[in-house]
DNA sequence: ACAATAAGTCAAAAAAAGATGACTACTAAC
DNA sequence: GTTAGTAGTCATCTTTTTTTGACTTATTGT
């Protein structure tokens, strides 16, 4: 493993930064689709076909600790979680439409 | 899990497709320093730090095949082989730095 | 009490990405 | 023919990501 200590490569492209927060197979289509409305954890489950539980908290809690969602809990009946884009989460969506349009 | 035998997964955002191009840890560097200059292995190698050559050469590879950069072989005395932004590599440059203004 | 829905967690296995060391091919200079 | 420079490849190992299965907590309905 070679233990290093000092501080060594890092690719420094200040984008990577970005990129990293949206890297991964879930993260970008969730964000399209807090776009559109409120995202709950069920509704994504049932949305996003080919994922699973653990894909989509571990996406959620990632974004949500990067600042591109907010968590809101919902004290009611069936107890219901909603995750809202934050501002930086809005910043990025023209964005990936842009890298849509080259493709 | 619900095994479904169907087409599977594959989350289908469009965005994806063009973000898995610039993903990995030295793409997005690469394509910053191709606007610049035309790009050389050896040079690349000396200028990103903490890089090697397999990594080099597997970005330049990945790159070439999806269409953003374009190899161009000048044969000359110790032979030199160099890398250029297609249209499509110059199209992604303004959106990379677009992410960066996010951050 | 028991099952169902919503929203998870934990551990482990499998797959993908990144790192490391040794080796190749071509030319050119000495 | 040995050394040096440029541009790589191949195999292996390690780390990170993704996938899978089993278990948890809280509330509602029957």
């Amino acid at each position: 493993m070679t233990t290093n200590n000092s501080n060594e490569n890092e690719a420094t492209c200040p984008a990577q930064a970005m990129l990293k927060l949206v890297a991964g197979k879930w993260k970008p289509e969730i964000l399209r689709l807090a776009v559109e409305q409120p995202l709950r954890f069920s509704s994504l489950l049932r949305t996003l076909k080919g994922s699973n539980k653990q894909a989509i908290a571990a996406a959620l809690k990632e974004l949500e600790e990067t600042g591109l969602l907010e968590k809101v809990v919902i004290k009611q009946k069936p107890l219901h979680i909603e995750y809202y884009l934050t501002k930086q989460g809005h910043a990025l969506i023209p964005v990936l439409q842009q890298l849509e349009n080259i493709g």
